[in-house]
DNA sequence: CTCCACACGGGTGCATGACT
DNA sequence: AGTCATGCACCCGTGTGGAG
């Protein structure tokens, strides 16, 4: 499915009201663009500022004239990848933008990261009350109960989801340890990374890859969002599409498990807000951390692995017949030429 | 105070299988 | 073939709490 066949199946039952004389262009929500945002969001980049993502980009695309991409911080180096995954991934954008003023430009931003937030955020209000399911012992409720629209009593207050979250290396049966995780004597940053990631929750420090994003756990909640809710623990009822099919998905992201994994870490967590900006749950930096190792060309052998195991658990059906794309694959060589040629059509749109 | 980002309840229309 | 029921993604309005 291409994008155009993805987005001209898009309700435009709101598209023709209130596109009023306002000073400035509304983000409708009718546009393309923002349904293009959820998807990019889940897929590729969840947790950024869009409006300036794609400013700086196209600044950054001058400077590279002079200066080599390696050369900028590691930071701006993952957020011109991104840039260009967005140009790449949405026909005509490119032309859009060169074509564009600034405000042109600033008013796309809007539109992704409309459809982004949006998608997360219904994505935290499904998984809230779900994971409940997931994570109950076989057959049983979960003791003392856990309130399906409340997460006060979840985090390091209560023992389930605290064994959860407890960081892979700690030993939440140790009174001491989970006194101090409790009371917040002891804080968790988001490159500690919790137990609910491996798989049968147990990490083993002599081997780090063995079990790594492999829990049953993450594996629930991918299908829920991507393939549809009812996936998640039976022969899916086949009703509409699900969000995969809709945005004509049959492989999974690295970007992707890391965003399942930060929601799912949210839904277990006792904050009510998600925030980027939440040195508490400091769910950014935890989101940056996944993708820190999964996009490091030095581990790329078992991040191939990883996407093959997870592409068997998800699209089952198709994964048969595909090999993930490794970080030197012709694929990829080709992708970055093409990247080369769109760079020297903005930059000659810059200068004229 | 305003502005903003988010949560949440609830509504809408679409796609699909089941049924007549 | 037509109709119905259901699962689903998406969207909106409103309330809330934090930052400036």
């Amino acid at each position: 499915m291409t994008i155009q066949d993805a987005t001209s199946s898009i309700p435009s039952k709101r598209s023709s009201s209130a596109l009023s004389m306002a000073p400035r262009k509304k983000v409708s929500s009718s546009d393309p663009l923002v349904f293009h945002g959820r998807h990019f969001g889940r897929t590729v980049f969840a947790l950024c500022n869009y409006p300036s993502l794609l400013t700086n980009g196209i600044l950054r695309l001058e400077q590279m004239e002079d200066t080599p991409l390696e050369d900028f911080p590691a930071e701006e180096q993952r957020e011109h990848r991104v840039f260009e995954q967005l140009l790449d991934s949405y026909p005509g954008l490119l032309e859009r933008l060169k074509g564009g003023s600034e405000e042109e430009i600033l008013h796309v931003g809007e539109l992704v990261g409309k459809g982004a937030a949006g998608a997360r955020g219904d994505d935290t209000k499904t998984l809230k009350s779900a994971i409940l399911d997931w994570i109950s012992p076989k057959g049983e409720a979960i003791q003392p109960p856990l309130h399906r629209n409340s997460k006060i009593d979840r985090g390091f207050n209560h023992e389930l989801t605290g064994s959860l979250l407890c960081p892979a290396g700690l030993d939440w049966n140790d009174p001491q340890t989970k006194e101090n995780l409790r009371s917040g004597e002891m804080l968790v940053c988001g490159d500690q990374w919790p137990i609910f990631l491996y798989a049968h929750h147990i990490y083993d420090p002599e081997d780090p890859w063995s079990s790594l994003l492999r829990s049953r756990l993450l594996t629930c909640a991918y299908k829920h969002v991507f393939t549809s809710p009812s996936s998640v623990d039976k022969e899916p009822k086949a009703t509409r599409s699900g969000n995969a099919r809709l945005h004509g998905m049959n492989s999974v992201t690295i970007a992707s498990i890391a965003y399942i994994a930060t929601q799912v870490r949210f839904a277990l967590s006792s904050s009510s807000v998600f925030s980027r900006t939440d040195t508490t749950t400091d769910s950014e930096t935890f989101y940056h951390s996944l993708l820190d190792l999964l996009e490091d060309p030095e581990e790329s052998q078992e991040v191939d692995e990883l996407l093959t195991w997870w592409n068997r658990q998800i699209f089952p059906a198709s994964s048969a017949a595909r090999r993930p794309i490794s970080a030197n694959s012709a694929l990829s060589k080709i992708r970055q030429r093409r990247i080369a040629l769109k760079r020297a059509a903005v930059l000659d749109n810059i200068h004229s």
